[in-house]
DNA sequence: GTTGGGATGTGTACGGCGTATCTAGATGCG
DNA sequence: CGCATCTAGATACGCCGTACACATCCCAAC
């Protein structure tokens, strides 16, 4: 077994993904799991998720199309590991000890790397929780949240609803902002002078009377940091209340 | 011009997706805007997001695979009439008339159809917000909001806020459900003994101690509406209590 | 020193995808 | 009737993911 097939045919080895990615690179390998992950992430920065192909991948790496298989079992290993990488971005400061200060900064941290990695709104929803780095983030809230006399369920609770609005709003908050880069307009102002052709439709059809006021009369719409970071302190002040802590 | 090169190539017309949709059908026209759009949804929920493609349509719609270009622009515009679908399904009770209800209502049905759908977390983001049916639920969660002496700024945070919440909550909850499913367990007692080998080697390594103890402690594990309908509680007092509404 | 086997990368190929472009038939209008 | 217009079909291109068989290289055992 392990990683043949009798007949000698190809295939990737049988310890985890994440086992293998702590390893040492094998000796005598061109390819390793870091340098392969560090191109996928450099793609995708570079030109957007869609770009990240085996066999883009294969060309960066200088190496025929198949090769990277003898180390990942498809584009699955290849998303973990993309969203591996970039989960090993957040340094929640060892200083903060403060549960509030301690969420805040996770939602702060997440906010910031999805605008350094659009596209980390695309991978599969399952790998904001299922990978190393995401885990040892999950650990680090979790021990903020420990000693206050929550139970289990409370501590989990408080850490996922920070974790959905954070993942939420940074998402709609990219995605946003890649709609309005791709339609050719650089600031809010533009995208509501110039707007597409759909939503002009939409607009005039006058069914979204409070919606248009808010386009009117609103002073913070293009502050984008304000509403997150407004949000933000709701939700945790929404648990502080609920949880008595 | 007009949907037509001067070549006589084919393409779609001028009008925006939304205008067209609200149209009449054309009369001589096997294929239709709403046509597509439901089959596209209706293979989604059978077979997933990715069994979406032109070709299947086609198949389905009994139907050249060229012949939806006529109608679409491409995906895109495929995967916009998806969206509209499913927003189209929230119907906010008309009764519901303080904020806090017509919220929570909002980020309920938005719960019950992302369980429905699966596949919309898969969708781009943008089409959470840029449909006429999201639109029509954002202007009724706004009109909920108004006459409470919020100014316009307010009343789009606590919308977003609630929304965003919605929108990451249900989609980690659909993916977890999704993996365990396709990792063929059936419950989360099963998930939990026969974990994936990748979650035992990380477990193993006893670097998570206090995700350990919920594992083992945790008397909600698998009540997911419990978690859900906590999260938005404290969401919902959170805007309250910061918004002094 | 030779040899054999596992680890590593290569070459080739298949079936499916999105979609550009051309062609053909039906329909309504002068 | 004749023609523009709308609709769908046919064909084709260049990508994609990846299965599979093969070549190479290095180390270990003899």
């Amino acid at each position: 077994m392990a990683g043949q097939k009798k007949d000698g045919k190809a295939a990737v080895p049988d310890k985890s993904l994440w086992e293998r990615l702590e390893q040492p690179a094998a000796p005598r390998a061109s390819l390793s799991l870091e340098r392969i992950g560090a191109v996928a992430v450099e793609v995708a920065d570079a030109e957007g998720f869609a770009a990240v192909t085996m066999r883009r991948l294969a060309t960066e790496l200088g190496v025929a199309p198949m090769a990277a298989y003898r180390h990942v079992s498809g584009k699955d290993d290849l998303w973990a590991l993309m969203a591996e990488r970039v989960a090993a971005e957040h340094r929640i400061p060892e200083e903060l000890t403060e549960w509030r200060e301690v969420l805040r900064a996770f939602a702060l941290l997440t906010r910031d790397m999805m605008l350094r990695h659009p596209w980390v709104g695309q991978l599969p929803t399952a790998l904001f929780v299922l990978t190393p780095g995401r885990m040892a983030i999950a650990e680090r809230q979790l021990a903020a949240l420990d000693g206050l006399g929550l139970d289990e369920d409370a501590m989990m609770m408080a850490f996922r609803t920070v974790s959905s609005y954070a993942h939420g709003a940074a998402s709609s908050e990219v995605a946003l902002r890649d709609w309005t880069e791709s339609e050719g307009w650089s600031s809010g102002a533009e995208t509501r002078m110039g707007l597409a052709p759909q939503m002009t439709y939409l607009m005039d059809t006058g069914r979204y009377p409070t919606y248009q006021r808010y386009g009117r009369r609103s002073r913070r719409k293009d502050d984008a940091t304000w509403m997150y970071e407004t949000g933000l302190e709701c939700v945790l002040d929404g648990i502080a209340a609920r949880l008595g802590i």
